[in-house]
DNA sequence: GCCAACGTTGGC
DNA sequence: GCCAACGTTGGC
């Protein structure tokens, strides 16, 4: 089993959306990073434990927990004309783009801030908090992935 | 709103 | 293949 992370600007879609979808289930669409949709593609199975990011927010740091429950499957968006996320060189029998279902499991009581785990000397390796990282998916040692999880329960 | 740090595009 | 110009991300 894998550990990711996985951001998400609260205004567009944060975890209190996620816990209102039917089952607490939604696809993850919209990635247009090759690295990140390679992490999908590649990497990310059912079952793998993945922390939900706010960023862009007033309160920036993760949220709560959730889990892969589908593999990757083609991101519908890219051939949608009217969404933002469409793209023209995509050819429906050759997608560019993929998705992955995400189940909620867990919210914190508050805000795990980014500004907390960056003062914590065990996660100084982690890759959020690596300067120039701007990746939207990001995979996580079991570690670093328990100690943020602890934090997010005390609060 | 600013801006650093990327990533992508396209001319050559 | 190089690289300038442009676009995006995301913290502050």
């Amino acid at each position: 089993m894998r550990y990711w992370l996985m951001k998400s600007e609260p205004d567009v879609f944060g975890i209190d959306h996620l816990i209102e979808m039917p089952n607490q289930t939604e696809h993850w669409d919209g990635i247009r990073n090759y690295q990140a949709r390679n992490f999908m593609r590649d990497d990310m199975k059912i079952g793998d434990q993945v922390l939900f990011y706010h960023s862009n927010a007033k309160k920036i740091g993760v949220v709560g927990t959730m889990e892969v429950v589908r593999e990757a499957y083609p991101d519908h968006t890219q051939f949608d004309p009217n969404s933002k996320y469409h793209d023209p060189k995509s050819k429906e029998d050759n997608p560019r783009w993929i998705m992955v279902d995400i189940k909620f499991k867990e919210k914190f009581n508050d805000v795990v801030t980014l500004a907390e785990l960056k003062e914590i000397p065990e996660l100084s390796e982690m890759r959020l908090l690596q300067k120039g990282n701007r990746l939207s998916i990001l995979p996580v040692e079991e570690n670093e992935y328990q100690i943020i999880v602890e934090l997010g329960r005390k609060k």
